[in-house]
DNA sequence: TAGGTGATGGAATACGTTTTCCGAGATTAT
DNA sequence: ATAATCTCGGAAAACGTATTCCATCACCTA
């Protein structure tokens, strides 16, 4: 068998079957802009639809630009994922593209392996969402990659903040995280701990220090927050607020996680070590996901345009070649029920 | 400017930089058979290494089998189709190969689309997970549009319960709602609401006719149980429970939800209008996701194994040809804190 | 009526790979 | 020592589509 999807009606059958060339063919069911009699078009049209027949996007790719876009994300599985996922497919859908994901589990060596095989399909784009290398890291190899990508012709667009070369838009983490910061303080919160995730990953680290600098605008210092990193995920910050119960608090009256799935996962901790959630701690999460508001108590939180946020790669993915942009978007304090203010006992 | 894509590193400039020939380049850079003199070899793999060559997956996706697999769902935000495309991304990266996402939103007219469109990758394998469309629906142009893609040399993997003859993974809806529903009564519930989801979707349909089934094996009878359909998400859980409380329950000891989000956001509605659970009132969901172990109270379910299922589902994707199997995993019981026992009431 | 012009169908080529086919040299068997 | 076999590099064909040329024909203008 000389090809394996054999016996695939090719443009060639339908030209046949309608009795013109192929070059007709071609012309009636790619979008060309060459005009072609309606009797011809008819016969055309009805023979593919006869013959269900489905232009190759593989051969079709090798004489005009790509149909793919390509996502690479560290996990997809994280709800931002689905939405920026089904935001990209959304718009590709409309344009006749497709969309392929990636994931490269947070590793920098699969990473770049990743884009490696990624480029193979010469994407139209190529979106990069990853929060776990640094841009140090990634000033690398991974850089002359993408670089190599983009000089094949390809758009590169990075969701996250970075300083990099290339299209991207960012959250402005670190000045949500200082209004949230503020406003713990602010409410009378003077002992807190920051649930920061892991280590090395930019977001957080910016989360992180967006808390520190709004909590030090809004009066307390230093000493008395103290940075706890863990595993991103529920069961990481399941394990912090778990060891902070066991130590009895020592005064802690504010816990700020670097996102929603840390705070659900302390929150499940305090629940079974019996602290009231927010009598006897206020707790805040972050990105606002879904979640955040289906659980008890209803999570302070920041809310992050994730849809917006995709919708807005895809533009930049897929607009007029320009100057490198990078666009901020910004996160929204939302107070709900797991924070409240405290009279300020002097400590 | 002929192509796109131009000035793109080829193959060709591989073997002229190695000062080979196209086959023998071809031969060392692709996964050939072919045996090649250990020098040649070196001399080519260096230079592909020292140009950053990828080889196009289009133009060798037109000699041999197609490296994408791609992936139709309704809807790719839920939790259940990120695990899915995650497995199925896992097991495409070990393989070399692409996956590739499309969402048709529950419409079946799109869902004929989006299939054509698809088909235009020649996939090696396409896999459907839709719950919005009962067999009879699919049996018309949607029928004949995967014969044709099968035709092509494409298989199908149905993931979700169907008596379609394509590779299925289904999930035991029926015998798991049954169990659920018989331990419901057995705990001494005496009248039920079902929250059915929408009409016309196959695994809500089996769930809810399992719950009923069930109810009367455990001693509750057909008019102590009522069914309520709603739209599939948090929202229509609400709606309904919302309704539900307002009309003072009724005696309504119980209420069994088709999924976990419904359940969830029955939850929230309960809390709201001061009905307690499952003091109150017991609740109980469907799929076990992730969420419904960090909700108060915790949510009894039914656990689903998503990740095990969508690895099956790749499994037959990309296995040896072969007769068309039906694979069923089962659901397993997960009681936990949203119902409890009750001394029967006579009624 | 002759020459120009625009419209449109078809043959051929290009895209970047893989794979057959061929031939030359090396190796083994008799 | 000669024939048979094996090994392996290179030329060329093939995959399915889009596009560039070229040729034809109708129509218009002077």
């Amino acid at each position: 068998m000389p090809h394996p999807a054999r016996d695939t009606v090719t443009l060639h059958d339908v030209a046949a079957a309608a009795g013109v060339s192929l070059a007709t063919a071609s012309r009636v069911l790619g979008a060309s802009s060459r005009t072609v009699a309606p009797e011809f078009r008819e016969r055309v049209l009805a023979a593919a639809e006869r013959l269900r027949y489905t232009a190759d996007a593989s051969a079709r790719a090798m004489r005009r630009v790509s149909d793919s876009l390509a996502l690479v994300a560290d996990d997809v599985t994280t709800p931002s994922m689905a939405i920026v996922v089904s935001a990209m497919e959304r718009a590709a859908s409309t344009t006749g593209a497709f969309v392929t994901v990636s994931a490269t589990h947070g590793d920098p060596g699969r990473q770049l392996e990743t884009i490696r095989r990624v480029r193979a399909l010469r994407p139209r784009a190529l979106v990069l969402t990853s929060g776990r290398v640094e841009a140090g890291a990634l000033s690398g190899r991974l850089l002359a990659e993408l670089r190599a990508y983009e000089h094949d012709g390809g758009r590169v667009v990075i969701v996250g903040d970075t300083d990099l070369p290339f299209h991207s838009v960012g959250f402005d983490n670190h000045g949500a995280a200082s209004r949230l910061g503020r406003y713990v303080a602010e409410s009378g919160h003077r002992r807190v701990v920051i649930v920061a995730g892991a280590r090395g990953q930019a977001a957080a680290a910016a989360r992180t220090a967006g808390f520190v600098e709004g909590l030090r605008a809004g009066g307390v210092a230093e000493p008395a927050v103290r940075i706890v990193h863990c595993p991103v995920s529920r069961e990481g910050g399941y394990e912090v607020a778990h060891r902070l119960a066991a130590e009895g608090l020592r005064g802690t009256d504010a816990v700020l996680a670097v996102n929603d799935l840390l705070a659900v996962g302390a929150l499940r901790a305090f629940r079974e070590a019996g602290v009231a959630v927010p009598d006897g701690v206020s707790l805040t999460g972050f990105d606002d996901v879904g979640l955040a508001v289906n659980v008890t108590p209803r999570l302070t939180t920041v809310a992050l345009p994730l849809a917006y946020a995709g919708a807005e790669a895809i533009r930049l993915a897929l607009g007029e070649p320009g100057a490198v942009t990078h666009v901020t978007v910004e996160g929204r304090l939302v107070v709900r029920d797991s924070t409240r203010e405290r009279v300020a006992a002097a400590g």
